[in-house]
DNA sequence: GTTCCTGCAAAATTTTTGCATCAGT
DNA sequence: ACTGATGCAAAAATTTTGCAGGAAC
C-alpha cells in the first residue's frame, strides 16, 4: 500500500504515545491529526502555518516538540529534501514505506515505492559494519511539468 | 575508487569554473582547496570555521556563494544528513560516487559504495515519469562504536 | 575600465531553549 | 496534587541579501 491510512495512523500514533507514558495534549493531538491527513512530507513550519490557517494555532515550539516525540518513537520519518529544512511524514506502522523524487526546479516532492530498491538496500545493510535501522532515498530531477516548461 | 583525488578534483573544479566564465578570487579558491582536502561531507559553517582556524578567514556569504557556484556546475554534491543543515562534498569528475551511513547517536558519517544499489536506482529511474539526474541514499543506524557503548 | 568577486553587516528563516501557566492523569 | 504539556518570547543557528570596495580580466 502506497499511502498510510489516515485515521489508522492517527490512532496508532496516539496509542504509542500513550504507551510511552506521554500525556495527550491539544498541541500534539493537532500535529498528529494534521500529519495523518498529509499525503506526503511537510516541514515544521508548514504544519504550524496550516494549523494556524485552520483556526487551531499551535506554538512553534510545541510543533517541534511534538515532532521530536513522534520521531523518537519511530512514528514519523524525517526527510531532508536539500533545502536546509527538515520534513516529516507519518511512518507506516507495518514498516511499509516509500521514497521521494524531488523536482530540481519547482521543489515538488513525489513519492514512489520500489521493491528492487528495498532489496538492494537490505543487501548493502547486511554487508556493512553498521547496523541499519532506517534509510532514505531521494532522487532528483525535473518533474514532467517543469521539464516541458524548459525548467533547468 | 572510493575517494576523489584531492589535487585532481581541485584542478578539475577550477578549470570548470573558468570554463563557465567565473573569475578566480581568493574566497572561492580557498573553499575549493578546502573541499578538495575533505574525505567526506562538510557544512558551510564548518568550511568557514576551518578556514578561519587556518588563518584564511572568508566571509560567510562568500562560502555560500562559492558552494552555490560549485553546485550549479555539478562539482559538489549536496547532502542532507537530517540535522537541518546541508553538507557538501566534492563530486568525482568521472561520475563515480558514494553514499552515506549516518550514526543515530554520534552523527558520524561514513561513506560507502555499492554497485547493486546503483543498479537498483537506475532501474527505478527508468520506471518513473521523472527524469532523474541525481540521487542520494542515506542509511541510519548506530555505528559500531556507539552500538558497543549502548548508545540509542 | 568594466565586471565580477569579496567582505561586512543586516535580515530572513529555521530550530532551540527558558519559564510561567495550564491541563492530564 | 504532581508532572508533563503548552505558549510565548527570546536566543541560537543557518542561510540569504544589499551594498561598497577591491580584484580579475
Amino acid at each position: 500500500m502506497a499511502t498510510v491510512d489516515a485515521s489508522r495512523w492517527s490512532l496508532h500514533a496516539q496509542r504509542e504515545l500513550e504507551r510511552a507514558g506521554r500525556r495527550s495534549g491539544r498541541a500534539r493531538a493537532a500535529v498528529v491529526e494534521l500529519l495523518a491527513r498529509q499525503p506526503c512530507c511537510v516541514s515544521a513550519g508548514e504544519i504550524a502555518e496550516r494549523l494556524r490557517d485552520e483556526g487551531s494555532p499551535i506554538g512553534t515550539a510545541s510543533v517541534y516538540r511534538a515532532l521530536e516525540a513522534l520521531h523518537e518513537l519511530g512514528l514519523v520519518q524525517r526527510l531532508d529534501t536539500a533545502e536546509g529544512l527538515v520534513r516529516y511524514e507519518p511512518a507506516d506502522p507495518d514498516g511499509d514505506h516509500h521514497h521521494h523524487v524531488v523536482c530540481d526546479s519547482c521543489g515538488r516532492v513525489t513519492p514512489f515505492e520500489d521493491d528492487g530498491l528495498e532489496r538492494a538496500i537490505a543487501l548493502v545493510a547486511r554487508r556493512l559494519e553498521h547496523d541499519v535501522n532506517a534509510h532514505d532515498v531521494v532522487l532528483r530531477g525535473p518533474c514532467p511539468g517543469c521539464r516541458r516548461a524548459g525548467g533547468a
